[in-house]
DNA sequence: GATATTTGACCTGC
DNA sequence: GCAGGTCAAATATC
């Protein structure tokens, strides 16, 4: 075992006990009553659980490739199911027809891919057709009617499955009910480099629409908004009475977003690892049902840095919390009043809204 | 012309 | 036999 494979397995480890421990902190929630100013924190944890789980997935993956093994059956996290395995023996004896011996080989493999669903809300005015882009590179390759559904079902491989033998496919289905709903269920981790291949592979619908939202004025003022605030936004931790609670969970110091055209902030591409991806609202006033959102870089006095800031809308109005990290310690819960929110007073952005 | 999507036909598993 | 999944030719788009 080399250091590599020694730094990954460790990476694994601690992905998986961080998922077990906001598990637990999760369970403790529901064994308590759940009271409406915790929902929020309810979704933070399972977003941070999801993280975890998705970067061991992406860490196995990595270890299966350096190690070159085929067919690796990749271990599944508790909200994956694995499909069952074939217990017939005869499908793996080689005995089949040349011209068919490609597809049944393809229709075995699949059958032992990991599978897991999400569900995608997309907002009708955000003029998306479908589920905002994932990061992925898809090419669909066929729609079929289900029985019992008002929607089609989509099918869509990745882009690169002959170029670099990746067999990650997804289905996406419109909610019967919620048509701004869908649910998009994945199988096969990818086993393509797609940020090697970003510059030169081809775009989806999805990703155009991106790409104008990204060219759009307003959007581009509101990213470098968003940077402003970063810098910006600061705490003042001095003489804080601090009430911290332990929580530990990987972030990442990439963000990106836009706004469309009515001002609406909103987050369209979020790394991994950073908690949230669902529409924060400070800059808008109708869209209230949510002041949360996530700033990973914004700095506060001291060493403590801001991964994500809440303005609780109990009935504590000038309470916020934050998750916060420093350089010595670990991420931490951090509650503080109001009058320790400072922001730059240049700042062009009015936060009468946002402390309100 | 290259690439993506559509859609009817075919295949597979239950 | 049926429903879901995939293929591949035709068509659309860039």
């Amino acid at each position: 075992m080399d250091c590599g494979f020694n730094w990954e397995y460790n990476s694994l480890i601690n992905e998986l006990i961080q998922g077990m421990e906001h598990t637990k902190q999760l369970r403790a929630y529901f064994s308590s009553t759940v009271s409406s100013d915790k929902i929020q924190e309810l979704h933070l944890h399972m977003q941070i659980i999801l993280s975890s789980f998705e970067n061991s997935l992406s860490i196995l993956k990595w270890t299966d490739s350096i190690t070159q093994t085929p067919q690796v059956v990749v271990a599944p996290p508790p909200s994956i199911s694995v499909d069952e395995i074939s217990p017939k023996t005869d499908d793996l004896n080689g005995n089949f027809k040349d011209n068919d011996q490609d597809l049944r080989y393809v229709s075995k493999k699949r059958k032992q891919l990991p599978t897991w669903t999400e569900q995608v809300r997309v907002s009708a005015e955000n003029g998306f057709e479908g589920p905002t882009d994932d990061g992925y590179s898809w090419r669909k390759y066929g729609q079929k009617d289900i029985l019992g559904a008002k929607y089609p079902r989509s099918y869509y491989r990745c882009t690169y499955r002959l170029m670099q033998n990746c067999w990650a496919t997804k289905q996406v289905q419109r909610s019967d009910d919620d048509p701004a709903l869908f649910e998009i269920t994945y199988k096969g981790s990818h086993t393509c480099n797609q940020a090697f291949n970003s510059a030169a592979q081809p775009t989806s619908p999805e990703k155009h629409e991106f790409k104008k939202q990204a060219n759009n004025p307003k959007i581009v003022q509101s990213n470098q908004m968003l940077a402003n605030l970063q810098a910006n936004l600061r705490v003042n931790t001095n003489d804080l009475n601090k009430k911290e609670t332990t929580c530990s969970f990987p972030f990442s110091p990439t963000f990106s977003g836009f706004v469309d055209e009515n001002l609406h902030f909103q987050v369209s591409q979020v790394d991994d690892n950073l908690v949230g991806g669902y529409s924060p609202s400070f800059v808008s006033p109708t869209t209230p049902e949510s002041s949360y959102f996530s700033l990973p870089s914004c700095q506060m006095n001291g060493s403590r840095r801001i991964h994500s800031l809440h303005h609780s809308e109990s009935d504590l109005p000038d309470l916020f919390s934050a998750n916060t990290s420093s350089t010595s310690s670990p991420i931490v819960g951090l509650e503080f009043p109001l009058e320790h929110v400072e922001l730059d007073p240049n700042f062009p952005f009015d936060n009468s809204e946002f402390f309100r």
